[in-house]
DNA sequence: CCCGATCGGCACGGTGCGTGCCGATGGGCA
DNA sequence: TGCCCATCGGCACGCACCGTGCCGATCGGG
């Protein structure tokens, strides 16, 4: 979505870029609220013209905006059993949930998208189905080296495990502690891990 | 006076029951887009400063209308086994979320819950809390009868069952039909029903 | 029967949206 | 090198909604 790699770019390709960052910026600074086009056009010293030229709306620039810190920190680490590495890397994102620029940004996206069908399923689409993915290939490492039984389900698994986190986050007073990780694993493992441990 | 026919202007609590009538009635046939108080005041035929004397929001209003229309759906049969139950509860809940004037009323509140963290309490203690306990008090007589097993933490395992069912209805684009419950409670029966059957 | 609380109606300043129109600018191409 | 025009910043518009203030009408309890 962002520029064509096609035909050489002007100078849009660069003020695209720094207005990505001038909007994370303002995220972490002014948070929430703050988050409209007339402020990111305020802030960054640009026409709000500039700015529709690229994105149609509020909630697309933050789309992509949010593409940019969504770094490799999705990629579950390999190393020990199943649960660790699960147990790690949702507190990991828990983390990165809960801190600027991704948390409000985050979050101003999900409740735009509860009032228009067609972003909730880009974002589905671009990020909720990747965390998923994810998880679902760890889960299915873990199936084929024998830690899981080999009749779960680990698609509706992997939704389960990341649905509570984000649940528990939108919705929950109660933050993503070691305790509510440890509470979801529990479960999961009791549901799919094997006997055959001790 | 308009053409309306004679309501006379009525008072106090009548006039309050009649605005969440009315706001009811707007998201039945507007839906999230309209749900403003300028619109709820316009459509009542009432000035804005009724609506401002008794809630502070739009979103307090809102939570009143849904306190309104959030009848006993909430109460468990008792009457199959415990997955039976929770089956056809978890059917007939997606379908009141999918259902105006319930599911626009409540997007909107959740939405707005996303930029004001009271507010997100508010809403976590007035209804979600509500929910999971409902859920927790069906499974805890599962747990009592043998259903389940004595060692599930079911405190977690409600979060996770209702977590799992908003997460789909937010953020997901799948809906949440038969298979997507019967998944869910796969995973939760796989992980603490008891396993003296059969 | 009357006084005061509540009412509908209107208007205000403020903010953000999305669009239209300027004149300036600077990069690609001749 | 120098021209051309897409893109730029800036400004303004009409619209919608917010939250507040004021007015005169209206209803109802004392």
């Amino acid at each position: 979505m962002t520029g064509t790699p096609a035909s050489p770019r002007r100078r849009g390709a660069a003020r695209t870029e720094e207005l990505l960052r001038v909007t994370l910026d303002l995220a972490a600074e002014v948070g929430y609220a703050g988050l409209s086009i007339e402020a990111v056009a305020r802030r960054a010293g640009v026409g709000k013209h500039t700015i529709y030229r690229r994105w149609p709306s509020i909630a697309a620039l933050l789309l992509d905006a949010l593409s940019l810190v969504w770094t490799s920190d999705l990629d579950y680490r390999n190393a020990g059993d199943v649960r660790a590495d699960l147990r790690e890397q949702f507190l990991r994102s828990s983390l990165a949930l809960s801190s600027p620029p991704i948390g409000p940004v985050y979050r101003a996206v999900i409740a735009e998208a509860q009032a228009d069908p067609t972003l909730r399923a880009t974002l589905h689409e671009r990020f909720l189905i990747t965390v998923e993915q994810s998880t679902l290939d760890r889960i299915t490492r873990a199936q084929r080296t024998g830690e899981l039984t080999a009749e779960a389900n680990l698609e509706f698994a992997a939704e389960v495990l990341c649905g509570t986190l984000y649940y528990r986050w939108l919705l929950s007073t109660r933050p993503i502690d070691e305790s509510a990780v440890d509470g979801l694993l529990d479960m999961f493992m009791a549901a799919y891990g094997s006997s055959n441990q001790n």
